[in-house]
DNA sequence: GATATTTTTGCAACCGGTTGCATAAACTAA
DNA sequence: TTAGTTTATGCAACCGGTTGCAAAAATATC
């Protein structure tokens, strides 16, 4: 079906390595053979399968982008910044949807099979030991949103969960609340275990303000809508720091529904800033995660590693800072 | 570094046609022979590759998923959707990310040189030409949420977004609006178009009503507010019929930003009923778009193709149904 | 103009598999 | 047991490219 290398060859009667040379950037190909062969090309229409020649090169350009946040809104923005960022270095996604059955190693082999040059973890909520397999297997890998640590052993690009709890509680002291909550996401996952132990430290330094905690059974609207509806059935506090803000906006809904007011009566702080925290039938105010940095630097981290691979794993950590919007009362005059 | 069959047949002491035999379903070995090569092969950790064998079945199982809507939360659904539906038939994804920018050309041959088995183009707002492209690089294409057309070049699977329009007029008019409006996404878009054509040819039938319309820049929030908020400025209408839902929720934000209220100043229907649609600081009426059996007919039928490739162009056309929430008011006791 | 040097080109082997064909091994039937 | 079938295996060519090496052609040097 497709014109091969041979028949341009033949077309342009000269040799199969004179037509492969004339693709291979870098190669030593006279101007007058290098016409004669892009004119045949032209005319038969051939274009190089990359598939044949990566079994050669032992480059496929084919990078594994892995994630199981496919409901979370925030990620549309990341594939969007993934694909785009990937090729424009000329390399290409091939998506996996983890869902939470499948078991890790059948990733990590279909994705061998298919020689990719790296793999990208997208991913909050997946252990670290996930994105450790494909390092075993001996492929280049970036675990975006990963978990930070001091000696990691693959790269991780992210922030610092920890940080970002202590920042939540230190924002919610700081409007004057006297009983604050957290409101996390699914206990299992790395990032609210880090939230959680960021933001109990940071109140830790305030005994006298009463700071509580729970967790949603997941990163979404009902789950942060459940919770919420059972928290404010007894006692709840006076503000909570969401696990992120699809979950606060699920609270938030709990909050009106209950006939309550935000943030009057009950205050909420997201994390993301995703898109729709904005929109001002929401307007909720969050924390932003550097998102567009995070996927940048993992693509960068990335191609380095590719022409490197021997490459020390490296954590990139990124900062964050609070967008103020409507669900938080303001700071008391100082 | 990858182990190979060579390596395989070698260990278990047999020829290579053997190994590659194991692997292959269909093919004749027997029992002694598929355990030795078994036992070898798991010694070593071999497993297939993939991209080597495609060389010769002319099979990759490698499928382009190709979009533009990276900024519509209703696609992470659809991405959702497309990646598990395809890994559960063997197939996998290489997405590709249309910018408004990157000519259709340069897809074609990239996905071209990749040797995938099909294409999957998935949006409303590409011109038909664009999958027609890759029919004529001899490649299978699906158009989900394409253009329907009863002659269609390539198969489409999809809304008839004519019949999607009238729906939303004849909802409005059954609601006893006066003066209704449809305020569309970009014109250049076919959905766009058909939109359009639908709801005015169902106006025409009721000429005592009035209807204007008008269009925004895109399918987004932004869009959907600045062109809301350009119409509240001079006589507006009594009801819009939005373009989708996430540019109705732009227009939502422009009516109570303005002092109004809607129903009871200005009503709003949607269209594709989004997760978000349902949140209850949201609450949008809507015409919901069976996204998942799009999504499952548009794999079944590329399914169907990659097994018989002269298979006739088809249209897979699936209705649409009004969602009641909060931005209609209630149609009048009869 | 002859020789030394550099650049271009083709040959042939290889990348990691698959597969048609011929032969060997294992059954069946008589 | 023997001839006739069927099934299993290996050989070798092939898929569509790349690349080390040596010969050929083009350039440079004297």
């Amino acid at each position: 079906m497709a014109v091969t290398l041979k028949e341009v060859a033949e077309r342009a009667g000269v040799s199969r390595s004179a037509v492969s040379r004339t693709f291979t950037d870098g190669a030593s190909v006279s101007d007058a053979m290098r016409r004669k062969v892009e004119k045949a090309a032209r005319e038969l229409g051939y274009s190089p399968n990359a598939l044949a020649s990566s079994l050669t090169t032992g480059r496929t350009k084919l990078i594994g982008l892995v994630s199981n946040n496919f409901h979370n809104p925030i990620f549309l923005e990341v594939f969007d910044l993934f694909t785009r960022g990937l090729q424009d270095r000329g390399l290409r996604p091939l998506l996996v949807n983890l869902s939470d059955e499948t078991e890790p190693d059948a990733s990590v082999r279909m994705l061998r099979q298919y020689s990719v040059d790296g793999v990208i973890v997208a991913s909050s909520t997946l252990p670290p030991g996930f994105a450790r397999a494909f390092r075993d297997a001996g492929v280049p890998v970036v675990h975006a949103f990963g978990r930070y640590s001091s000696s990691p052993e693959v790269h991780v690009v992210g922030i610092d969960n920890r940080e970002a709890g202590r920042l939540a509680a230190r924002t919610l002291v700081e409007r004057g609340y006297t009983h604050v909550g957290f409101l996390g996401g699914p206990e299992s996952s790395t990032s609210t275990q880090d939230r959680y132990t960021g933001f109990m430290t940071e109140m830790s330094a305030h005994p006298n303000i009463k700071a509580t905690y729970s967790f949603a059974k997941a990163y979404s609207f009902d789950a942060g809508r459940d919770e919420m509806l059972r928290l404010l059935q007894d006692a709840p506090a006076q503000a909570y720091f969401g696990g992120d803000d699809v979950m606060s906006i699920g609270a938030l809904s709990a909050i009106s529904d209950s006939g309550l007011n935000c943030p009057s009566d009950v205050g909420i702080i997201g994390l993301n800033d995703m898109e729709m925290a904005r929109w001002n039938n929401i307007n909720l105010t969050t924390i932003r995660q550097p998102i567009r940095q995070i996927v940048t630097s993992s693509i960068e981290l990335m191609v380095a590693t590719l022409a490197d691979p021997e490459r020390f794993p490296e954590a990139r950590i990124f900062s964050c800072a609070v967008v103020e919007r409507g669900t938080l009362r303001p700071a008391p005059k100082a």
